[in-house]
DNA sequence: TTTATTTATGACAATTCTTGTCACTATTAT
DNA sequence: ATAATAGTGACAAGAATTGTCATAAATAAA
C-alpha cells in the first residue's frame, strides 16, 4: 500500500476509533509504529485536530470537530449542492446556520474561477421563496437535540391567548411552515402530544425534575400527526371547489391530502377535522369566496354566515 | 514539492486550463515531461476524464464532467449540507434534482457509520415545510438556462383567463413561492417584464425567429419587480391590523415590506398597489376577518362589501 | 512527401523518500 | 518501582520518484 493510501485509510479509522494507540494501529496497519507516529504528525499537518496522552491508558484521540475524508464532486454537483444550500437563506434562524455558512466558504474557496462565475451568475436568478416572519425561534438547537436524545425540557410557553405556563416536554422535532418553526412534542402535563409554536417559547432548558422520558424512537415528523389528532371530537367537512378553488386549496399543504380532483380541474374537500377548528374554517372557506361551495356540517355553514354578517356590519 | 502535492495542484491546474500541453505543464511545475506524465496517468486512475490527442495542435483535455479537488470537511458541515440538500425534497421538479441527488449520494457514501447514524436519526426530527401543488413545470431548467445565458425562448402560455397565446420572452430567473413556480421574464409581445406562471407553460423552445436578446445582465430576481410595477397605475391601501391580523400578514412574503408593527403587536399596512388586484385584496382582507379593517381606498372597501354581500346571498 | 509537434512507452541510473530498528527521554497510572 | 504510553533522533536498507535517453506512432502543416 503506497503512503497516500495508508494516510487516506488512516484517516478513516482514526475518525471511527476516535481513541486507539499507536501500537494498536501499527498492527492493524502492518507497519512499525515508527511509521503511524509519523503519519499521525502528518495528518495533523493537514489540519486533523489530534490529540495525545501519554501513560497507561493515555493514546490518540480526535477532537470533536473530526475531519471526513475529502470528497471529490463533480462541477455540476457542487452548483447543485450550493443552490441548495444557498435556497435557505430566506429561513430564520435554522438550527445549522453557522455550520452551513462554514461549509460553503470552502466550498466557494475550493471552486476554480469560472465555476464561482456561474454559480455568481446563478444565484440571481433561481430562488425558493418562503415567508419570514420576524419572530425569531432561538430555542431550535435545544429542541432539536432534545429530540434526537429523548431528553425532557422543561419551557415557559404562552398560549395562544397570551397565558404563559410552564410545562414539561419532550420534542419529536422541528419543522418550518409558513414561516414560522413548530415543535410537536409529548407534553407530560397534559400527556398527550401537542404541536407548539416555537416563537412562542420564552425560556427552555433541560428538567432536572426527573421526569422519566417516554420512548419516542417510533415517532417522528412523519406520524406525530395521527397521534395528535386521534383523541379529538371529529366532523367531516364537505366542501365544493372550482377550479381556481382547487388550485387555491393545492397550496395548502395540510390540505392535500384529503383534495380530490375532477378531471375538468374542479373538484371537492371532504375531511376529517376537529370541532374546535370551525372558526379557522369559517374564515379559510370565506376567504375562498366564490371558489368554493361549504355542503356541511351545518355548524360551519352557521358559523360562516354569522363571520359574514359581523364583516358586513363592521363595513357598513 | 512532495509528489502529492503536485498532483493536488495538478489537478486544479487541469480544472482551472481544460486544454494543455505536457511540455507546458512540466515548465510550469518544474520537473520533466516524463515525470508530468506519469502525473497524468494518475489522475485519469482518480477517475479524472483526461482525453489526449497526439500530433501539432494537439494535447490533453478534460471532458466535461470535471472534477473538483477534494473537500475535507468537518462533521457538523457535512451534517449541515446534508440537512440544507434535504430540505428540498418538497420542491417538485427542481432544476438540478438529479445532480443534487448524486451529490448526496457520494456524501452519504463517503460517511464514517456513526455519522450515518447521526443522520438517519435527524432526518425524521427536522422539516421544511413547503407546499406542494400537484400542477409540475417541466420547463424550469430551460427557463434556467437562458435566463443565465440571456436566451429568447418562444412558448405556448395559457393566460389566467385560460386562453393560449404564443409569445417570445427572455426570462429573468425562476422562483418557487406558494408550491408553484414562477418566472420574470421581458415579453417581447407587451415589451414589458411580466410574470409568468411555469405550470401553465405548455410549450416552450429556443426562438428561431431572429429575435435580438434585450440586455438583462443587470436585471435579476432581486431587481425584476420594481421594473414590473413601474408602468401599473397605483392606489395606496390602508388597513388596521388586530394582534392577530399582524401575524398573519407576516406569513405573506409580498406584504411584509409594507407592514408597520406597533409596540403591542398590533399594526397597519400602507402599501402602494396596482389598481387591477382589488379582487385580490378584497378577498384577502374578508380572509383576515374581524383582524383587518380596511380604511381606503373606498373603491376596495365597495368591492369588499359587494364581496361579502353576494357570499351572504350564497349562503342563505 | 517531409517536417515539426505531440503523445506514449520502456529502460536505467541517480536521487530522494520511506520505513524499520534501535536507543533514548518523558509522563503518568497503578 | 514498574509498565504503558507518547515522542525524538540517527542511520541504513529498501522503495519510490525522477530525469535522461531512445524509440514509436499519429497527425497537421508546409
Amino acid at each position: 500500500m503506497s503512503k497516500s493510501q495508508r494516510l487516506l485509510k488512516l484517516l478513516m479509522t482514526v475518525n471511527r476509533k476516535r481513541k486507539f494507540t499507536v501500537k494498536e494501529l501499527a498492527r492493524e496497519f502492518g507497519v512499525s509504529p515508527r511509521t503511524i507516529l509519523r503519519d499521525l504528525q502528518e495528518l495533523s499537518e493537514w489540519g486533523v485536530p489530534l490529540y495525545s496522552e501519554v501513560g497507561p491508558h493515555g493514546g490518540y484521540r480526535v477532537l470533536n470537530d473530526r475531519m471526513l475524508p475529502p470528497i471529490a464532486f463533480t462541477e455540476e454537483e457542487a452548483i447543485a449542492i450550493f443552490f441548495a444550500s444557498n435556497a435557505l437563506r430566506h429561513y430564520s434562524s435554522l438550527p445549522f446556520e453557522a455550520k452551513l455558512s462554514s461549509a460553503l466558504t470552502k466550498f466557494y474557496a475550493a471552486m476554480p474561477g469560472d465555476v464561482r462565475d456561474r454559480i455568481d451568475q446563478m444565484k440571481n436568478r433561481v430562488d425558493l421563496v418562503a415567508p419570514t416572519r420576524q419572530a425569531a425561534s432561538p430555542h431550535l438547537s435545544i429542541l432539536l437535540d432534545a429530540a434526537v436524545h429523548q431528553k425532557v425540557l422543561l419551557m415557559d410557553y404562552e398560549s395562544r391567548s397570551g397565558r404563559r405556563t410552564r410545562r414539561e416536554i419532550q420534542p419529536v422535532g422541528i419543522y418550518a411552515s409558513g414561516g414560522l418553526w413548530y415543535c410537536p412534542a409529548y407534553c407530560f402535563r397534559q400527556k398527550a402530544f401537542r404541536i407548539f409554536r416555537c416563537d412562542r417559547i420564552h425560556g427552555i432548558q433541560e428538567s432536572d425534575s426527573g421526569t422519566r422520558p417516554v420512548d419516542l424512537r417510533e415517532v417522528h415528523l412523519g406520524n406525530v400527526k395521527s397521534l395528535i389528532h386521534q383523541d379529538q371530537e371529529c366532523v367531516r367537512i364537505c366542501a365544493e371547489l372550482t377550479r381556481e378553488g382547487v388550485q387555491r386549496c393545492e397550496a395548502e399543504p395540510w390540505l392535500a391530502p384529503q383534495l380530490h380532483i375532477r378531471e375538468d380541474g374542479t373538484g371537492w374537500l371532504d375531511a376529517p377535522f376537529p370541532k374546535t377548528d370551525f372558526p379557522f374554517f369559517a374564515r379559510f372557506f370565506i376567504g375562498l369566496g366564490k371558489e368554493a361551495t361549504v355542503k356541511g356540517p351545518p355548524e360551519l355553514v352557521t358559523c360562516i354566515k354569522r363571520m359574514l354578517a359581523e364583516l358586513l356590519d363592521k363595513y357598513s
